[in-house]
RNA sequence: CGGGGUGUAGCUCAGCUUGGCUAGAGCGCUUGCUUCGGGAGCAAGAGGUCGCAGGUUCAAAUCCUGUCACCCCGACCA
């Protein structure tokens, strides 16, 4: 199908040779004369378009980024735009990897001692207004409830009325509402730590969104605790800080670098913030997950007091951390390619996708009892300590059709059973890690003995090329005029035309001046991302003042 | 929020500059036939308040004003 880009390039082609015609009285604007004309257009699209390999997805990752990520999103049903502004609507398969995500994030946090509860929507605007930094950093994009009835005018308008004496946030983070819980909940030592978990939306009207990168609402999961020491909220922090890298490494097959935030992009109201950041394929950091030391600061705000054992009252260290639909944004950027999407195993919907061939009537029943049966062997199997998810594909669709629709969607393995392949007892086999004609049969004992291992080396390869490409991309760098070279584009976009992909990580010593910081955000775009946890003791010149530093932090352009 | 762009069938778009027959194409969809290890071929058919609201006009997809949504570049922003 050529798809939209080549279809838009035909379109320009055409606007410009319509005019030149038309001059030509004899021409005039003839019905058959502008078809023809298109004709034209569309051939020399469709032979410059056979120079490139075909892709599934148009236009591609090296063509126009942030489009291909946005067709991508579409090509796979993950969601897709909501009439409410800014809002998606997560469509089952998107859907599917973020119960995927809450279901293993869910069992990490149920095994460090948490519990999962649940606290209000709304939050009284003068919660907010008791940490000073707090309602800083969230004022601007908070979405208010003033009124709590609607009232039909005379032509049947809804009016909202009745006003609340005092407005409703919608939550843009929870701290402190649950801060109110807490400070009921937490009297003596004995009642510490507290360790609590929220899965829930959350609201921040932002500028501009993307689809799962940043929208209006989201879901998210928010942990809150409160511990007797700082000492024991620093733990806490620092663990669900390597409970966040493990699940991105581990199931999202996506390499982060733990890390530090600086002062300017601390969380409004924590002492320390911790996060982990990852690099996507057009180079740019995501921050996939935070973790904060909050300091008695919202136990301040929030009166949040116990006595300890030599029964002097003092307020309690809490702690928060988070990761939200925001990750499937990540996994996308992560490992899709011109294709369309690509899942890990691991979190992927579907393991595997059975597609039976059926041409031939009279086989047509004994394929598909083939494939059953084969589907319900598969589903016998464990991987990564769950059922096996298969996808029995029975649609009455064209072949070809189902097979790249699923590629499209990222499943990780696809078999085609036909008659053929029922007969010598085997499947055809492709792997999404792989080219699309890469297939080939496999005996169906071999398969099913082999599947599991696959789906790991699958899951292994992501995370490596994963790798491979951040460590192509990341590089020591040790002057301003390189950091300034290694951040500008050879070719600057016009008005319309989107940057192309360029810079990546740099590796710079900085000695964490805020001014510098902020300048360098100004001019080039660029932030600190993080102090790296490990390996960034490095006692050299400030990259951006000359100062003496004792670190090499991370430089990028982020999302 | 500033600059630019786009809104016409499920999707991608043409038509708009210069207003004028019943608003078109490709893909998709439905039906039939052919094909069948593959992103099929032929034929017939269904599908459109031209984003929305005003205005100009004998006449508006087309011109004007407003408005909403989306995209790109910024600003803002865990």
């Amino acid at each position: 199908m050529p798809a939209l880009y080549s279809a838009r390039r035909a379109a320009s082609t055409r606007r410009a040779a319509l005019p030149l015609l038309l001059r030509f009285p004899s021409f005039s604007t003839d019905r058959a004369m502008i078809a023809d004309c298109r004709e034209h257009a569309m051939t020399n699209a469709e032979s410059k378009q056979q120079s490139k390999p075909q892709t599934a997805i148009t236009p591609t990752r090296a063509d126009n980024y942030a489009e291909w990520y946005q067709q991508v999103v579409r090509a796979a049903d993950l969601a897709e735009n909501s009439p409410v502004r800014g809002c998606m609507v997560i469509k089952p398969w998107g859907y599917a990897i973020w119960e995927h995500m809450q279901r293993v994030l869910d069992g990490m946090f149920k095994a460090t001692g948490h519990v999962n509860a649940y606290f209000p929507i709304f939050i009284p605007v003068s919660f907010l207004e008791k940490e000073a930094a707090h309602v800083d950093g969230f004022a601007k994009e908070c979405a208010v409830v003033t009124h709590h009835r609607l009232t039909a005018d005379k032509n049947g308008k809804l009016i909202p009325t009745g006003e609340l004496e005092e407005p409703l946030v919608v939550r843009p983070t929870s701290e402190t509402i649950i801060g109110a819980s807490f400070a009921k909940w937490v009297e003596s030592y004995r009642d510490l730590p507290l360790l609590i978990n929220q899965w829930a939306n959350v609201v921040r009207w932002e500028m501009r969104t993307r689809l799962f990168l940043r929208t209006a609402e989201f879901l998210w999961q928010e942990g809150h605790t409160a511990h007797a020491t700082a000492d024991e909220a620093r733990v806490e922090t620092m663990k669900m800080l390597d409970v966040y890298a493990d699940f991105a490494e581990n199931f999202m097959a996506m390499p982060v670098i733990k890390g530090q935030k600086t002062e300017g992009e601390r969380f409004p109201g924590a002492v320390d913030t911790f996060c982990i950041e990852a690099m996507m394929q057009d180079r740019k950091a995501l921050q996939a997950g935070t973790s904060h030391f909050l300091g008695q600061n919202f136990a301040k705000a929030s009166d949040i007091k116990f006595l300890d054992q030599s029964g002097t009252l003092q307020h309690a260290w809490t702690t928060s951390w988070g990761v939200s639909t925001r990750l499937v944004g990540a996994l996308i950027m992560t490992h899709s390619d011109d294709d369309g999407l690509v899942l890990p195993p691991k979190l992927a919907p579907a393991h595997v996708v059975i597609m039976p061939v059926l041409h031939k009537p009279e086989t047509a029943q004994q394929v598909m009892d083939y494939c059953q049966s084969l589907a319900k062997e598969l589903r016998g199997l464990t991987y990564a300590g769950v059922p096996v998810r298969v996808e029995l594909d029975t649609r009455d669709i064209r072949g070809g059709d189902k097979v790249w629709g699923w590629i499209k969607k990222g499943v990780p393995i696809r078999v085609e059973v036909g008659p053929r392949d029922m007969e010598a007892d085997s499947v055809f086999m492709g792997r999404r890690d792989k080219g699309h004609k890469e297939k080939s049969a496999v005996k169906r004992a071999d398969f099913l003995a082999s599947v599991t291992a696959i789906l790991d080396e699958i899951q292994n390869s992501l995370f490596e090329r994963a790798k491979a490409h951040r460590a192509q991309h990341t590089q020591k760098v040790e002057t301003k005029d390189e950091l300034v070279r290694y951040f500008t584009p050879k070719k600057a976009g016009s008005d319309n035309e989107p940057t192309e992909i360029h810079g990546g990580f740099a590796l710079a010593r900085f000695a964490m001046d805020a001014a510098a910081e902020a300048k360098l955000k100004d001019d080039l775009g660029v932030t600190v991302r993080c102090i790296p946890l490990e390996g960034s003791d490095d006692p050299g010149p400030c990259v951006l003042t000359g100062k003496p530093a004792t670190k090499r932090v991370v430089f990028a352009k982020a999302y």
